[in-house]
DNA sequence: GTGGTCTAGACCACC
DNA sequence: GTGGTCTAGACCACG
């Protein structure tokens, strides 16, 4: 498990650990049914409060990402089909896209380097997913 | 100004104005002596409380990075350094451009349907800039 | 606003907070549209947290009992129709009634006499209903 | 023993257990003396931890109220004060009657109907003790 | 040991 | 001034 935290950004502890678990499982790093530290120990691992951990761990329950089970522990979902429709979750990329065009906007990076490099993001991101899918 | 705000990211509003003004300006997309809209109007113009606008702005000239003049306005300060390498530039793109992937991944959006989102948007984007007249 | 806590009985304070303030409005101490005491004022008042405080009104406007207003303070709604089924309703209450069953055998207190307690305090609250309802 | 809980009340179970156990003997239903269930028997009825039902168990030996004797079982001790007067047992049951009654103000029933229910949970109440053959 | 809840303090956005 | 949220600590129920 490697989490990155920074407490300057403004953005909920919780949120990047959530987001970097996700993060973590979508690369193939952690596979279905994979048993993720326990609340306990991410806390302690991340240095952050158990209440922060739980409430990451929460969030990605929410989201179907992972499954928190009484007394066992927290294990991987596998990425079964969303519950939500197909044009919520369009919906819901394409406002994360938006601050991505903005944020391009502001650093002057044009609209065709900005699909290069996500074409490069997504090639290195497929390299990583067969990577772990080898080992 | 292009300042686009997520209200339910849960990174602080005046935060995120503060954080994409020194974007601007660290790529050169604002320069030294740029005149930036009144509290007032920015307020008006993000649809935010003053108070909210105003902090932003009082973060920023803490910061150094602009100034404000009683009765002129506000102006961005010269920052000594030189505008951002286009590398350095990319790479914090990229950091955004792997959370939308990693997302895209979870709502088991396809690269294809990715990028087709990517240029719905940038279109949308492009069309609200002519609307406004601005660069 | 009278509300008398008890920290040892292990009901959670923000649940004995909201049975009170809901008993006063029950018991017409307070009418529709009134204000009540704003959560910092009521947190003093009470020498609680402001969360927990906070987290009472929640519950209550959850419940349809008040009205949370940003800005402006907390108001006290009409008792219009529960959202509720009315079998949802009995069912709720027989709940609550079982528990006072349980207590009265406890207690060594006979069917008859828990009816006619029942009686004796329905009466009550009706006479109070009344008397507010003069003043 | 019939103990009643409610696992959504806010109330730590052990302490329910605790408090009802206390109601009885302070009543004289249980006397000096008397045999309660083994902590593994009260476990199984109640369908709880044997950890909470011990720590019940606890809760009542430090204050007094029972004695576990290795071995041979739980038992009530004499706690010297005579049973409660029957107006103190009245008036205690009588508050809780009380938040019944704003409850049911809120839920909208009538005092005709809460009278009515009253009736039926007593009948299920007592259908069930003649089923488990117990006082 | 596991996860869940309640209470608390600090900070944010808004009027 | 108003209510809302995030982080934290302590305690509870359960395996």
């Amino acid at each position: 498990m490697f989490v990155q935290l920074n407490f300057r950004s403004g953005v909920p502890v919780y949120l990047q650990v959530a987001q970097q678990v996700k993060a973590a499982a979508a690369s193939g790093a952690l596979r279905p049914g994979d048993a993720l530290p326990s609340v306990r120990a991410l806390a302690e691992e991340l240095r952050i409060n158990r209440n922060t951990a739980a409430k990451a761990y929460a969030e990605l329950e929410s989201e179907g990402v992972l499954e928190l089970r009484q007394g066992s522990g927290c294990f991987l979902k596998a990425n079964g089909a969303s519950p939500l429709r197909r044009a919520v979750r369009s919906e819901r990329l394409g406002a994360e896209l938006d601050a991505v065009i903005v944020q391009a906007h502001h650093l002057q990076i044009g609209d065709d380097d900005l699909r290069a490099l996500l074409d490069e993001r997504l090639a290195d991101f497929r390299g990583r997913q067969r990577q772990r899918g080898q080992s």
